[in-house]
RNA sequence: CGGGAAGUAGCGCAGGCCGGUAGCGCACUUGGUUUGGGACCAAGGGGUCGCAGGUUCGAAUCCUGUCUUCCCGACCA
């Protein structure tokens, strides 16, 4: 099989696009704009979303599920957020099909079975969950409501994507209702927290905090959060959001409780998400042309133990010693598979799992039985080093933990050699078309403004930062006063 | 929604201009030899050439329509 990849540097696109093919985390569909998400992809996913869940249990949530369909009359109630979402959105008109009279053996859509009202397929949740809020929430005591689902999603998107952009993703969405405006703004920066410290923690991705500027913001919120992550090529994705919605939903949807003193009052929103696009910001943060690097934290397969037999006379002495290793490394938690399929040769097989990013490799021959010792390689460096068996397992534990740290290191360096100050638009246009990245610059505080540069350069102000210093200047393309720099970058 | 490209075996492609009973590589099956960076030998199996019409004695090939997918733009997490 022949299984070579585009480069980085011939063209990075198709280079993305042939690593999550080819490494088996995701496929087409025969639905347009819909993937695939295959067992290695899934399986990563699913790693990912036991941590999240696990996070956002500590911080007092718990899951439910609500409708794929939003009848249209509560889609529109609250308008920001149902206009922005408009021009995206599937809709559901009919409920039934009929064998085609003038066609035999064809279906089609029922003239008799249109829908009275039509059923949006939810692009997010807060229409219908607002509606059912409205009959959980009464008294000051009923909140905080603090409520996560994982689900699916849809959003007709023009040009899709593997994992960056596609018809149908999956996401959780958190939706939580506050008795007062600070405690939902505390709510808001602390699931954008959790956010950050499971992209840097275990994704090994490096990603800033910021604000959103109104032309970026969630429709329908009153201030977004996000963490920005960067690519290597350059490009900025955003990884993750938190709204703080005020009481914009509340309003829309008549969600009030009585507080203690007796008083009406409309509930504080919030609403924050991640989607299986950090799938997508997971393999562009890290991997290289010989195929995906995962972090040890959320790799399907950590370690992988290659037999290298030779005759059958040590065959049966390589397997014993496999099992011993496999069986030492389950007992402390690894997620190790043994590759002892006969009818691919090992060159093969570290291809192969260098392609699937598995962190560690183990190839174990008779030569090295003799030894003592075992060929270990890592898949960050593709460094290979001979450890002893003695206490292998402990030396791979620490390995795991090296590999989490230098991948790690290694994209906070590159994200860090790629946040560039611009004090003029020329220099702004010559980073962004030569090392790209993070262009930090002035910027007079106007959606007018914002709007030219973009125009002028297609890039965006990604966020301004969370704690960003204070520093008088005048903006990049006005001339006018600002008192801080913020992130512009070209995004996916 | 605009521009481009492509649909032929599971995957990648050739054949098409010049119509004549469908081919290559990889993968797959069986047997054997192998195994420290994508093994080799031998023998096999698999396709109504995206779909629908048309031209023709005859269509993968020519014509018309249609569907789908990918890439580039505008929109977005």
């Amino acid at each position: 099989m022949s299984k070579t990849l585009t480069t980085r540097n011939e063209d990075y696109a198709q280079w993305y696009n042939d690593l999550i093919l080819k490494s088996g985390l995701a496929d087409y569909s025969a639905v347009r704009g819909c993937m695939v998400i295959k067992p290695h992809g899934y399986a990563l996913w699913e790693n990912m979303r036991d941590v999240l869940d696990k996070m956002f249990k500590d911080t007092g949530h718990q899951n439910a599920y609500f409708p794929l369909f939003v009848p249209k009359s509560l889609f529109e109630a609250e308008e920001k957020n149902a206009e922005g979402f408009a021009k995206e959105c599937a809709v559901v008109t009919h409920y039934r099909l009929k064998t085609d009279p003038n066609n035999k053996g064809k279906l089609i859509v029922d003239p008799e079975a249109k829908l009275e009202e039509e059923l949006v397929v939810r692009p997010t949740s807060e229409a219908i969950i607002w509606n059912t809020y409205k009959g959980w929430i009464q008294s000051y005591r009923d909140l905080p409501l603090l409520i996560n689902q994982w689900a699916n999603v849809v959003r007709w998107e023009m040009r899709t994507r593997l994992f960056l952009r596609t018809a149908e993703f999956l996401w959780q969405e958190g939706h939580t209702a506050h008795a007062t405006k600070e405690e939902a703004i505390i709510e808001t920066k602390k699931m954008l927290d959790v956010y950050a410290t499971f992209a840097e923690e275990y994704m090994a991705m490096p990603v800033i905090k910021g604000v959103k500027t109104a032309n970026e913001r969630f429709a329908g919120a009153e201030d977004t959060y996000c963490i920005e992550a960067l690519m290597q090529d350059g490009k900025a994705l955003q990884a993750g959001t938190s709204h703080f919605l005020g009481q914009n939903f509340a309003k829309a949807f008549d969600v009030k409780f009585m507080d203690k003193a007796n008083k009406q009052e409309y509930v504080w929103a919030t609403s924050w998400g991640v989607s299986t696009r950090l799938i997508g910001a997971l393999v562009m943060a890290h991997s290289d042309d010989s195929g995906l690097i995962l972090p040890p934290k959320l790799a399907p397969i950590q370690v992988v133990i290659i037999p290298i037999y030779k005759g059958d006379d040590t065959r049966s002495l390589i397997n014993d010693k496999c099992a011993n290793i496999i069986q030492q490394m389950q007992a402390k938690g690894i997620r190790v598979k043994l590759d002892a399929d006969d009818s691919t040769r090992s060159g093969w097989k570290f291809a192969e799992y260098e392609l699937k990013g598995v962190p560690v490799r183990i190839a174990l021959g008779a030569r090295d039985i003799e030894n003592n010792k075992a060929e270990v390689a890592r898949r960050d460096t593709k460094e290979k080093t001979s450890l002893p068996l003695d206490n292998l397992c402990e030396q791979i534990i620490d390995l795991l933990a090296d590999i989490q740290t230098n991948i790690y290191n290694r994209a906070l360096q590159f994200r860090d050699e790629h946040i560039t100050p611009a004090n003029t638009m020329d220099e702004l246009i010559a980073i962004l078309d030569g090392k790209a990245g993070f262009v930090s610059a002035h910027w007079d505080g106007t959606s007018e403004t914002e709007e030219k540069i973009k125009e002028l350069t297609k890039a965006t102000i990604r966020c301004i930062p969370i704690n960003n210093v204070e520093e008088a200047g005048t903006c990049i393309l006005t001339g006018k006063p600002s008192i801080q720099r913020v992130l512009f970058a070209r995004a996916y």
